[in-house]
DNA sequence: AGCGCTCGCGGTAACGTTCCCATGCGTGGA
DNA sequence: TCCACGCATGGGAACGTTACCGCGAGCGCT
């Protein structure tokens, strides 16, 4: 049975102390490193486990100068891709024995600095950031090994960085989309001001290059990326002049179930009049009816990854790797199959 | 602008050499205390500012006892309902100049376990858990400051705890089924080895009772808190005999997701041959079609609470109290109302 | 048998901070 | 004019840990 002490919390001392060795001694037993007698090892051992003795790591942070934490700071931690970001990383991060500080920044700039001052403050080991700005200058507000997580860590060259590959997650779209007979998707994409934005667009125009197919004649829009954009931008789509079915790629699920209201606010059917594709995977996709087809970003294993690139950086092995994980396809049912099930309907299919 | 030495982070030390005072002096003007000349403090801060320093919160923990830590244990930050926990948590927090360690438990009593050792570890000044477990003995196991949050933590008299407000939260689902016109809801509850599901089905006597009505003519289903197992539930529930209208008050949103799709399965509509009502107020239900009508639980508010009373345990105002925060009702679209379209059936609705 | 090496252990310094106490100077009152 | 008190500052210890160095004993090799 452990003696718990009232007041103090038992130190190396007092286990040496019971053990009738000295701290040093104690120290090194319980580091379980050289140079030590089995015997005074088990006796160390054993005084430890009786005052229940727990290493302070807030001493051995100062001694060494590694703290054993992790910061991750991302815009929102109620995000569901997000959070699947920060379960990743926590996991990753456990499994080295090291903690994680989580902050949300709210794609705040300011708040964003500022917890990245507590961060350094802590003095964690290292930071995964999701930069919210998609240009600033000041890399010295980091000042400690640092893995940028998504798009806009394109611009810092020196920062090695973990995000989706875009590229291959729009050709997986795209060719399930001609896959079912949608030759000419409308997009619906985020703010300009996005460098995602950017990289969304020039992978459909590569694809559609590379198949001969002239990428000028994709209708798009834009809107935030929320529900609210994606509702408004395929209220836009919607009210163009069109022939037959329409189909929708979203660069992101939250405007794309947006779009989906739309659809049904405008009396319309999805999948039978609009089909509509999605890009994040966030668990809403599959409550929505119909299921909506999306291609799924793998938030966990970015997490993940983004842990272990930044023990890389923390080791000075700097491979500033840029690493782009796979997206893949969640099939459900927001995709209307124009190619076998009714070959005369896509002539006759969206007489609006 | 800042130096900034390729090699050493700077140190109060530092800062005193430049600006020609001791370390204590330093010390003194940047904590902002008591007995310094204005020109003193001045050039210390300028100082600080010059050669950019940063407080190392490692050594103020060693020395002051108190790390600006809080851990949060909670079952899967990916999961929406403990995402916005967490984030509240974390807000409240970050506005007390604390920062939160968080971990996942998966609902593993082991994995807890660990976790709590490891925030002990870091020298956290206290913790928030929601206790995976209905009981377990070893209270020990804590060894700080902590606040549990769910309805486990009924189990505890000497800990405090923050839940949300079930019975208030099923009095009003309950109310509002009923002036919807159904009166006797079908129950789709959680394992019966919980805690929380007996909290649930005894406020639904309670409420029954005061209106003189007879409890034991509800259906109940049990199924895992998960959208299977409301799936499940739905299936035996539509297997049973009935006449007209079915209500139903499943005990958590992603059950009554799962309910719904059962409906769907069997090919009925809901809300016009079923209406459900789910509790948890997750953001997929509002993806729903139709939307999710339920009881929302605040889970932001759970969060930020729950960190306000872990600084009353750890200032030792030990007010050990238990609070119930309110739920609220989201109203979407999954309840039929049978009191104004179609009298008649009323007479007929929840006979089963 | 003697020398040297290895091994087990103890002592001490250092990490960066804050708090307590001492010191010295200036000022006001008797 | 002298003493006492207050205030700004400096010096040092302590928080708990680990790394380094040194010492003594034992053992093996020449």
């Amino acid at each position: 049975m452990v003696e718990r002490s009232r007041s103090r919390r038992p130190t190396i001392i007092d286990v040496a102390e019971r053990a009738g060795v000295s701290k040093s001694t104690a120290a090194r037993a319980l580091a379980g490193s050289s140079n030590i007698t089995d015997e005074t090892r088990e006796r160390v051992v054993k005084a430890a486990a009786a005052v229940g003795y727990e290493r302070n790591h807030l001493a051995v942070g100062m001694r060494s100068g590694r703290s054993g934490m992790l910061g991750l700071v991302i815009p929102d931690i109620a995000n569901p891709f997000w959070a699947e970001v920060a379960r990743g990383a926590q996991d990753r991060a456990a499994r080295a024995g090291a903690s994680l500080l989580v902050f949300s920044s709210d794609w705040d700039p300011e708040a964003e600095a500022t917890h990245l001052r507590t961060l350094r403050r802590a003095r964690v080991d290292g930071a995964i950031v999701n930069p919210v700005s998609d240009s600033f200058d000041d890399l010295d507000r980091f000042g400690m090994p640092c893995v940028f997580i998504g798009s806009s860590a394109e611009r810092y060259p020196d920062i090695s960085s973990v995000g989706s590959d875009i590229t291959q997650a729009v050709r997986l779209g795209l060719d399930h989309l001609m896959s079912k007979g949608h030759v000419a998707p409308a997009l619906i994409l985020g703010p300009k001001s996005r460098l995602a934005r950017a990289r969304f667009l020039r992978a459909v125009h590569e694809h559609f290059v590379e198949r001969d197919l002239d990428p000028g004649v994709l209708a798009v829009e834009d809107g935030e990326y929320t529900v609210e954009g994606g509702r408004e931008a395929m209220r836009r789509l919607l009210a163009q002049p069109r022939v037959g079915h329409l189909a929708v790629f979203a660069a992101n699920d939250m405007m794309a179930l947006g779009a989906m209201m739309a659809v049904r606010d405008a009396g319309l059917d999805c999948p039978r009049d609009v089909s509509i594709l999605g890009f994040d995977g966030i668990p809403s996709g599959e409550f929505a009816w119909p299921g909506l087809t999306t291609i799924a970003k793998p938030g966990r294993d970015i997490g993940e990854r983004a842990v272990e690139g930044l023990f890389d950086e923390i080791e000075h092995r700097p491979e500033h790797r840029r690493i782009y994980m796979p997206c893949r396809l969640l099939e459900r049912g927001s995709l209307a199959d124009l190619s076998v099930a009714a070959p005369q309907r896509i002539a006759g299919a969206g007489r609006n």
